[in-house]
This record gives C-alpha cells, sequence and structure tokens, in this order.
RNA sequence: GCGGGUGUAGUUCAAUGGUAGAACAUCAGCUUCCCAAGCUGAAUACGAGGGUUCGAUUCCCUUCACCCGCUCCA
C-alpha cells in the first residue's frame, strides 16, 4: 500500500527531502532536499536539460516533429524590472482582492462573485451568486424570494434587476447576501492577497524601488527574446529552455513538497511562425508526456489533460496539464506535473507595445480610464524577421512548463514500492524499495565486500574508486551484506558490487540488481562500461 | 483563512502532575562467504513561548508545524 504517511517519513529518514528550518518549527511551503533528494533532483533537472536543450540535434528532424529546429538555454535572474510583471499581467491577477463569509465561512475572488439588486416591498438587497451565467438569474431569484420568504405563486410581487454586476462595482457589502449566506451582511472588507513576493531593490528602497520575486522563470525568456536572436544565430522555430526558481505565496501550501511557496521550475519558451503553432503545439504536449514515461513514470499514474475551450484564453489554440495520480489525493483524481501552453504573441506583443487584453481579439493594448495604455511596454522590436520567407512576424510561443519539485515528488511517490520477503528464519520481512529509473537514482552503484577481512576491502576500495570518476557511487563495508543491500534498496541504488572469494581469484566481481535482485558476474575491468550501458541515458 | 485532529529519540509508537520506555534504525567491538542473523556496549526525544503549581512532557493560554475537510490554486 502507496500511503504518503510511509513515503515522507522515508524521505526524511534516508535523507530526500526535510522541513525547512526544522530547528525552528519549520516554514509553511518550504522543503529542503537532502544528501539523496539533492542528487535525484540533479539529475532530474540534469535529463531535462540533457533531453530538451544540450542532446538536441538541430540537424535532424525528429519523426513526429513538423520540421527540424533549434534549442537554447539561458540562465536570468529572480528579480527583474517591476514593469516585466504589469505587462505579463501577474501584477492584476497576482493582487487578487478576497472577501470572506463570516456565516458560510467560505473565500470568494471579490471580483468575480456576481449578482443583482432585488427589491421587494420597501427593501432592496443585492442577491450574490455563483452560478453560471444561463442559470445566474433563476438562482437569483430563487434565493431572492427564499430571502424574502416568498410562495412561487408571489413570483410577480419581487423586482430583479436587469443587470448582472459584480461585488466590486457596489459601494458597500452591507446589504448583499453572500452567495451561501441565508443573512445579509456578512462579508468581509475586500483584503488584498498578494501572491507575488514583494521585495525591494536598495538596501533604502521605499515603494517605489518595489520589484517582485518571479513567480515563473518564462518571462526572463521573453524579455531576453531579443538577445538571445542577436547572439546565437539562432532561427525560428527554435526554444529557450530555463531552470531555476520561483516563488508564489500560496495561500494554503500542503500536500507535502506538491504545493511550495519557493520552487523550481523548468520551461521552455518554444517560438515559431503562427501558421504551424498547432503543429507545434502539438509536438510538444505529446512529447513531454513521453518523457515522464521514459523516466519510469507508470503511464496508468499519468494523464494529459486538455483544457476545455472555455478555459482558454481566445488567443490560445490549447494548453494541457500533465497529471500525476499521487498517492495523496482521492481516487481518480490526478495532480499536475507540467503544463503545455499555447500562448500565442501575448507575450511578446504585451513586452512590445504594452500589456494586451486577452478578452479582445484581435488583441489590443489594454487602457486605463485616460485612454492610456495601463501598463506600458518597452516599445522595442520583438518581431523576427524571415529571411528565406522574406517575412516579419511576431512568433507564437508554445510553452511547456514543468514543475522540478513536483517532478521529483511523482518520482518518488512512483519509486516506492513495499515487498514481502522470507528472512532466513522464514518469517515474512517487509522489503522497502525505491524503483528510481536508473538515470534519475542517487546512487548508482555501491560497492562492498562480501566481508570485512581476507582483503576484500582492498580490492572493493579500489574499485569504489575507479568507478567514482564515472557515477556517483557508495562504499559501505559495515555489518552484514544483506543488510547492506537493504540499505541501498531505501536510496533507490539499481546496483550493488560485491567483492568476494572469487575476485580474489579471477578479477569478477557480482553485480546485483535492485528489481530482480539476480546476480550476474562481470570482470572488474568492464564494470564501469557494463554499469554505464545499463543506467542508460548519457 | 475557517473547522477538526496531531506534535515524545533518526523512524514508528508507549507511559506519566515528581527518575520518560520499547521496537526498528544509527555508532563501536566481536562474529559473519550473498539479501534487515546473533552477542556486547554506546549515543539520542517531550515543537516553541507564556501561565497555573513547591514541581508541568502531562493542566490552561498563545504560537509554529504537520494531517483531514472546506477555501484557494494565475
Amino acid at each position: 500500500m502507496k500511503s504518503m504517511e510511509k513515503i515522507v517519513s522515508l524521505c526524511k529518514r534516508r535523507g530526500f527531502l526535510f522541513q525547512s528550518s526544522e530547528i525552528y518549527g519549520g516554514v509553511q511551503g518550504c522543503w529542503d532536499y537532502g544528501p539523496l533528494g539533492v542528487e535525484l533532483k540533479r539529475n532530474l533537472k540534469e535529463a531535462w536539460w540533457q533531453d530538451m536543450i544540450a542532446g538536441h540535434n538541430e540537424l535532424l528532424k525528429p519523426d513526429t516533429a513538423p520540421s527540424s529546429f533549434e534549442m537554447v538555454g539561458l540562465d536570468c535572474t529572480i528579480i527583474m524590472h517591476p514593469q516585466v510583471w504589469k505587462c505579463s499581467g501577474h501584477f492584476d491577477l497576482f493582487h487578487d482582492h478576497m472577501v470572506d463569509c463570516k456565516e458560510s465561512k467560505k473565500r470568494y475572488r471579490f471580483d468575480q462573485v456576481r449578482g443583482r439588486w432585488v427589491e421587494y416591498q420597501d427593501k432592496k438587497i443585492f442577491v450574490s451568486t455563483l452560478a453560471e451565467i444561463e442559470t445566474e438569474l433563476d438562482d437569483v431569484r430563487r434565493r431572492g424570494m427564499k430571502f424574502f420568504r416568498l410562495r412561487n405563486k408571489d413570483a410577480d410581487k419581487i423586482t430583479i434587476g436587469d443587470e448582472s454586476i459584480t461585488l466590486d462595482k457596489l459601494d458597500s457589502t452591507t446589504e448583499v447576501l453572500a452567495p451561501d449566506a441565508k443573512n445579509l451582511d456578512t462579508l468581509t472588507e475586500p483584503r488584498e492577497f498578494n501572491l507575488m513576493f514583494k521585495t525591494t531593490l536598495g538596501a533604502l528602497g521605499g515603494e517605489e524601488d518595489a520589484t517582485f520575486l518571479r513567480p515563473e522563470t518564462a518571462q526572463g525568456i521573453f524579455v531576453n527574446f531579443k538577445n538571445v536572436l542577436d547572439s546565437s544565430r539562432v532561427r525560428v522555430p527554435f526554444g529557450i529552455g530555463q531552470i531555476g526558481k520561483s516563488f508564489r505565496n500560496e495561500i494554503t501550501p500542503r500536500n507535502f513538497t506538491f504545493r511550495s511557496r519557493e520552487f523550481e521550475q523548468m520551461e521552455i519558451e518554444f517560438f515559431c511562425h503562427p501558421n504551424q503553432s498547432q503543429e507545434w503545439y502539438r509536438y510538444w504536449r505529446d512529447r513531454r508526456l513521453n518523457w515522464y514515461v521514459s523516466l519510469g513514470l507508470s503511464s496508468d499514474s499519468l494523464i494529459m489533460r486538455e483544457h476545455h475551450q472555455e478555459e482558454l484564453a481566445h488567443y490560445s489554440v490549447g494548453t494541457a496539464d500533465i497529471e500525476y495520480a499521487f498517492p495523496f489525493l482521492p481516487e481518480g483524481e490526478y495532480g499536475e506535473l507540467e503544463g503545455i501552453a499555447h500562448r500565442g504573441d501575448f507575450d511578446l506583443r504585451s513586452h512590445m507595445e504594452g500589456k494586451l487584453d486577452p478578452s479582445t481579439s484581435p488583441m489590443t493594448v489594454e487602457l486605463n480610464e485616460h485612454g492610456k495604455p495601463k501598463y506600458r511596454g518597452s516599445g522595442k522590436d520583438l518581431s523576427y524577421r524571415d529571411e528565406i520567407l522574406g517575412e516579419k512576424f511576431v512568433p507564437h510561443v508554445i510553452e511547456p512548463s514543468a514543475g522540478a519539485d513536483r517532478g521529483v515528488l511523482a518520482f518518488l511517490c512512483e519509486a516506492f514500492t513495499e515487498d514481502e520477503a522470507p528472512d532466513e528464519k522464514g518469517k515474512m520481512q517487509t522489503r522497502t524499495v525505491m524503483r528510481l529509473h536508473p538515470r534519475i537514482a542517487p546512487i548508482k552503484a555501491a560497492v562492498f565486500p562480501l566481508v570485512k577481512k581476507d582483503g576484500m576491502p582492498e580490492v572493493a576500495r579500489e574499485i569504489y574508486g575507479d568507478l567514482k570518476k564515472h557515477m556517483t557511487v557508495f562504499y559501505d563495508e559495515k555489518g552484514a551484506v544483506g543488510r547492506r543491500y537493504r540499505r541501498q534498496d531505501e536510496a533507490g541504488t539499481p546496483f550493488c558490487i560485491t567483492v568476494d572469494t572469487e575476485t580474489l581469484e579471477n578479477q569478477t566481481v557480482t553485480v546485483r540488481d535492485r528489481d530482480s535482485l539476480e546476480q550476474s558476474r562481470i570482470h572488474m575491468d568492464e564494470l564501469a562500461a557494463e554499469l554505464q550501458k545499463r543506467i542508460g541515458g548519457v
């Protein structure tokens, strides 16, 4: 049985994950990687970088891709110019105003709750509802009548306002019947929930120097688009990848590292011709799903969830989430590992012209009450000139955005297995094994002398030293060999190399496989090559 | 942010208004030729702050963290 409790406890016990600042009681939503965890996470990030960026061959067209393409990397700062977040839309989106209902204890986005004025005799109240647009009027009528204790036959005695308006357009909430309340005036004052971490540039900085820790790494790529074009001779279609920390002040961090306040992203912004964006979207969506499977996530536990048309910004051809059946979720529910979004030209154009209004088509710059751009863009030309087509255009963007910490968590959950094997007394013992893919396993191989005598430790140490030049290895000569095997099972080490009597005679060692428990005999000199073959990847 | 629950050793759990125990894990030694064996020994814990009390890990308050449900999740 995979329980989150067991996984969390193993992570702590073996040094995969610790709570941040634990000796002071911990900090909500912050987690540290221990000695094993840091290797696992590094391996995952390196596998991503290798498979997406460094190892990409721009000369060959992948089978399923519309054409060949280039990939380059980037590493941007966490603190950026404040205007970046205004034009990206994060400044507005992350400054939600929320109200709490004192009666129902529910919380609502202030600008998302709508309703109508309802009048009966001398009394006028504002009935709010979360119902869909189509059923909104009926819901307001029903709740309004209930409030005034009217029967169906009295339906015409109340007057319902023609206009459906949101709470933020009201002067006060004292006459408001909250969506889940029976009484009036149960809402608190709207309060700001700032989901971005505010910080200050410069030691003496005041409010005008305020900026934010980035809530995503993507914007660093967009604002460097021109720099990359000018310096690296890449041509559309091409992608820019980045791995780095991002910060979101989550209201309710929970579920171990799944929703952390400080987390690491692995993002690609892929720039292509608008006419080809749909094909590229499908290519990246399928390729990214396969990547997780190739590293050992079971396809039964993964789903690709395409967002419905109504969830999409109008400029987007599609957005899909790759989701994993985390053990802390109820049966049949999935948590997001990665989102692949078609972003059109929203980002590049917003950084050129000023923040666009995504609800307009074609998109125009969002204006303030004076008819000026609400947030001014950089004014720099971020379009692309295709010399072959003789065409100038703003590329469309496909964004595969993965959470590194969520990936690590998914692989930990997937790897955790318990099986039962009889010990030498015939008593059943539980064996805990982390079946991590050899490519991401923190330790690739452990080296043991079978016993701590007869010159076996000396030979084993020599092998250890040689292997260390090629991969992460672990040396252990303490206690019974069975116990040492079990320890490595919990760490997810795929191979254990044991020096025995035969080694002293013919220089062969046994290689024990973590999953099959099978042992094969290999000559010492071939060990590094053989292990690298079995680990796969690069 | 709301409601409920839980905080004791590295882990999983006991007990107690007056000296805090166990199992496994860890370390040292002996033993050991292939899957958590055995023997001997060792180290290690009451989340934090305040209050009540002669005395608090235990009772009370506050706080922090974790778990469950709601809420939120661009």
